[in-house]
DNA sequence: AGTTCTCTATGACAAATGTCAGTTCCTCAG
DNA sequence: CTGAGGAACTGACATTTGTCATAGAGAACT
């Protein structure tokens, strides 16, 4: 067991970056051996720089974190990933951990306690913000399809059904179909309202 | 003219304020004298601490650090307030200006960089990030009203336009009436459309 | 082989929405 | 005082949207 912690920073917000880097840099037992700031740039610098640790943000261009943590852990370096993100929704949580995250922190976590769940994360074991876990486990598992998802992510850009049936190459008439599930699923008033709510929970 | 540049940190997110104030003690000539979480306890803590600057986020609870600022300049204590924010969006840059902020940049500036900002704020230099200065004028003039605003920020919530009347105490005629201008000005398809880009330029 | 689920699609219906024309009231600049 | 413009409202109209019934094709599971 090493004595010293080797860390990957992800987050695309150059300032965040830089900051979390200097503060995690004040502790003598962890190291900052690189910085990335593009979810597709995650999988290359693992391999260049192998550390024990990465900190990953899920909200980057190229790929979302999780997506980065799961190729992560699909080639098997042995880094533990530490999801650090701004939206604690209940979705991403249940996403990031089946990707094979080892933690999930949101940023309005106390800074003082950002090392210590470095530390644990690198000493093996997971750590996950406690009430997110509770939302999580409460809001239950995404109960829609592949299809209703792609539905609703078209639908919030604002456009008519018109427009996202040609986007899709679809009739009209099963874009709203599949709409029409997805409000009854959610409980939505509208398909903005519908596209809204599973956004919140980390369902699309 | 003193040495020591004595400094406020307003950012709701303790993991993006603590980066911050790290990376900010690392300067010799850089002091954090101060740190608060939302935006209604800024004018307090400048009251209390009198920092030569004022690094402030737009999003966060209470009021939005625009508002803040406007409070900060309107009781004279000759703090100067950099805008520090997640979004560029166009309408920010001049409410911001229009608050009496000294200068305004985005997340995605180089953390290098920001010490050299937090600088020339101090020495009553303006700070603007040039990209979005110039989308700030090639965007033009917020040209919905006051009451379209308020039914946008409404419609922003996915309820019907029934919701919205009673929302804001009004017929569910007069509420198309207001939400049709909206679209009509803003050139989009529907009133989720209209208050997303609406939101998009910073207009809300 | 049968069951279940998803995806696709059509047609019909009711409700919600966007548009337009026209009116009243109020405020503010000239 | 007058005119311009915004806010509020009504009623009428066409379009869009949400719902429902129905149905065939394909995949997955028993």
């Amino acid at each position: 067991m090493s004595d010293l912690i080797r860390l990957l920073l992800a987050d695309d917000q150059d300032l965040v970056r830089g900051g979390l880097s200097a503060l995690l840099s004040l502790e003598p037992d962890i190291e900052v051996v690189a910085e990335v700031g593009r979810g597709d740039e995650v999988l290359a610098a693992l391999r260049q720089h192998t550390p024990d640790v990465a900190l990953v943000d899920i909200e980057m261009p190229g790929i979302d974190g999780i997506e980065a943590v799961r190729q992560a852990a699909g080639v098997g370096l042995g880094t533990r990933c530490l999801i650090v993100t701004t939206f604690g929704r209940p979705g991403y949580l249940r996403r990031a951990m089946d990707a094979g995250a080892a933690g999930f922190v949101v940023k309005d976590t106390p800074a003082e306690q950002l090392a210590a769940m470095v530390r644990r994360v690198a000493a093996g074991q997971r750590v996950v913000d406690p009430a997110l876990a509770a939302d999580s486990l409460a809001s239950g598992l995404n109960p829609l399809t592949e299809r209703e998802r792609q539905m609703l992510r078209a639908a919030a850009d604002g456009g008519s059904i018109k427009a996202i049936a040609a986007q899709l190459h679809l009739s009209a008439g099963t874009v709203r179909n599949h709409l029409s599930a997805a409000i009854g699923k959610t409980g939505a008033e509208n398909r903005h309202d519908a596209a809204r709510q599973a956004s919140d929970n980390g369902w699309l």
